[in-house]
DNA sequence: ACTATTAGGACTAAAATGGTCCTAAATCCA
DNA sequence: TGGATTTAGGACCATTTTAGTCCTAATAGT
């Protein structure tokens, strides 16, 4: 099954904190003490987002961290983007022509495609429809796989 | 970025080839030399599909491999469960209770909603389809996200 | 100045991954 | 029956990835 790793899910769940009502700056401290995450590692992950450009940060005393854009503007591959990186789904799409098969193999193509997809699913839902689970959801999310298929969310007719 | 593993490519490579027409039966060694994978790798592969059911085989002289049913009918999503087993998208998903966070935190319920789905998306995409990178794919696809959303894959109408 | 706070990155420990190897069991064939 | 072939199961190891910690520098407020 696929997986994203602990760092994204805690950048889901402050990204998320900072997205609240109100919820202006807060410290790297702050946002360990609520989540119960370790403040090291809370810091890295805010550092990360910093650097992806999701969040902003001042420094300082009465500095902190906030959302770089609204929270609708966040999407979840962005989430994955900034903390795991624009990894390839298989090995060949990093680094073409080792395989040995090349011309024999065309599954390397298709699992990028279905990352493709996924990514471009992923890059419809919000960060707002991440924080609310229990609650309503994604309006409509269309994306395509390839050039022939849409993969598309959207709200249940039944 | 979400990543399938190398096991997993490999294995989509074997499925692949054993899903070509005419071919019944491959020996792990064949398997080997033609898709240029380590032999000790290969059967490792091939003896975890036989144990998820996706393909048969047969020991001893002139025994091998081959599928357990038509490529049609097996999915990509078989494919991932079969070597990267069924693993959770997220910490809470395998432990729950151990977060701290519980009532608050509403994120794991989100992605584990997002795996699903995904995980249902990739159910419709089928061995041939995975082979024929390059061909004429999907016919449709649909899937639903948590009870809400659904995700579908359908042909391109532009 | 002094304190609070982030930036950057080195470093370590633990876990997952990829790969190899050995032994046992099954099957075929002479 | 005996030997050759081939898979089954699993132990084992090396490498990479991941998670987490820590230290030092830079920046901003008071």
């Amino acid at each position: 099954m696929l997986r994203i790793s602990k760092l994204t899910d805690y950048a889901t769940v402050l990204l998320a904190h900072l997205a609240e009502e109100g919820a202006g700056q807060r410290t790297a401290v702050e946002l360990a003490e609520w989540s119960k995450i370790g403040l090291p590692t809370v810091s890295k992950v805010l550092k990360e987002l910093q650097r992806a450009g999701l969040v902003v940060s001042t420094r300082g005393a009465r500095g902190g961290y906030s959302l770089a854009r609204p929270a609708a503007a966040i999407s979840a591959a962005d989430i994955l983007d900034a903390v795991e990186g624009p990894l390839g789904l298989t090995e060949c799409s990093i680094h073409p022509g080792q395989c040995g098969l090349e011309s024999d193999c065309r599954v390397g193509r298709s699992w990028q495609r279905v990352n493709v997809a996924i990514h471009r699913a992923l890059a419809d839902l919000r960060l707002t429809d991440l924080a609310n689970a229990g609650a309503d959801a994604v309006p409509e999310v269309t994306v395509r796989l390839g050039s022939r298929i849409a993969i598309r969310a959207r709200p249940e007719s039944a």
